[in-house]
DNA sequence: GACTAATCCGACTGGATAAGTCAAGATTAA
DNA sequence: TTAATCTTGACTTATCCAGTCGGATTAGTC
C-alpha cells in the first residue's frame, strides 16, 4: 500500500464535501459518514483548503464546500497535493537529474510506470467518483447537474 | 518513490545477470558497474534465489546465472518478490474484505490503478529491459536470440 | 594445504515517515 | 454568552527502509 491515508481519506472527504452542492458540510458529519478520526480528518482538510479545493465557513453552522466544481478536480491533482509526488522512484520525479542513465536500465519502465498512473488518475475527476459511491450506496445512478 | 531501492536494484541486478548468458557473474561485478553496496546487493539478490529467479554457484569463479528464461520473467513477478505487494490501497489487497466499501467512494478508482500497473510491469520481461539497458548504452539496439 | 574469491546468514542501526493524538485558541451563528 | 466549528502546532508511537557489519561456508588456484 503506496497510497497513504492521507491521500485516500482526503479523496473521500471530498466525495463527502462535494455530494452537498452549496451547503457547507461539517467535518464531524464526514467524520462520522466514514469512520475517520475527526483530529486528523481536521489536519487533511486544512492541506485541501490551502490547496484551493475546499473553502470553508467558521463558527457554529460553519463547515466546508467545494472551492471548484467537481468536473475540474481531478483524482491526480488531489493525490499529488496530499502525497507530495507519487512517481515510482526517484528518476522521474520533477527536475532530477540520474547520474547513471546509461547504465540503470530500468529507467524506461519506470517513466511507463509513471505516464500510465498519471493518465489513470488524471482522467478520473471529482464528479466521476461522486456518481460512483453514489452508485456503491444506493445501487442506482444519480445523474448529477 | 514508492518503488523501493530493493526493487529498482533487484531488477538493476537480473538485467546484469541476464546480460551473460551461459557465463555466471559475481555479485562484484554487478556491485561495481551499478555502483550498488555489495552487502546490501547480496542480500537482494538472496531473495531473488530463493523466488527461483536466479540459481548460485558458490566458491572462487562462481557468481549468479538466470534460473528461468528472460522473455519468462516479467517486470510485475520481481517486483511483487522484492515489495511484497504493490496494491495501492489495502482494498484492493489480496483477501482483504473491505468494511466499508459501500461508503467509500473510491474502492472503482484504485482498482483502475491497480489494474494499469499490474497491465504495464505484466507486459515488460526480462528480455525487453535487456534490450533497452542495451540500447541505452551502447545507443543501438542489439537483437537476441 | 594455504590463499583467495565468492556466496551465504543473521544481527544491528540510524533515520525517516505514517498515522494519528492532544491541547489550546479563534471565529461566528444562534 | 455559548456552543459549534475551524485553525494551528507540538507531540507520540510504531513501523519500515536502506543499508552496515561480522563472520561462516564453499570451491577453484598456486
Amino acid at each position: 500500500m503506496w497510497i497513504s491515508t492521507r491521500a485516500q481519506y482526503g479523496l473521500r472527504a471530498l466525495i463527502e464535501i462535494g455530494r452537498h452542492h452549496g451547503e457547507s458540510v461539517s467535518l464531524r458529519d464526514v467524520s462520522r459518514r466514514q469512520g475517520i478520526s475527526l483530529h486528523y480528518l481536521e489536519q487533511l482538510v486544512a492541506s485541501l483548503r490551502r490547496a484551493g479545493f475546499v473553502k470553508s465557513v467558521r463558527g457554529a453552522k460553519g463547515g466546508y464546500q467545494l472551492a471548484r466544481a467537481p468536473q475540474d478536480i481531478t483524482a491526480y491533482e488531489v493525490v499529488v497535493v496530499m502525497e507530495g509526488s507519487i512517481a515510482p522512484v526517484a528518476c522521474v520525479e520533477e527536475d532530477h537529474e540520474c547520474t547513471s542513465s546509461s547504465v540503470c536500465g530500468t529507467q524506461d519502465l519506470w517513466k511507463r510506470v509513471d505516464d500510465a498512473l498519471r493518465d489513470v488518475l488524471g482522467s478520473s475527476t471529482l464528479r466521476d467518483l461522486i456518481q460512483e459511491a453514489e452508485v456503491n450506496e444506493h445501487g442506482r445512478l444519480i445523474q448529477l447537474a
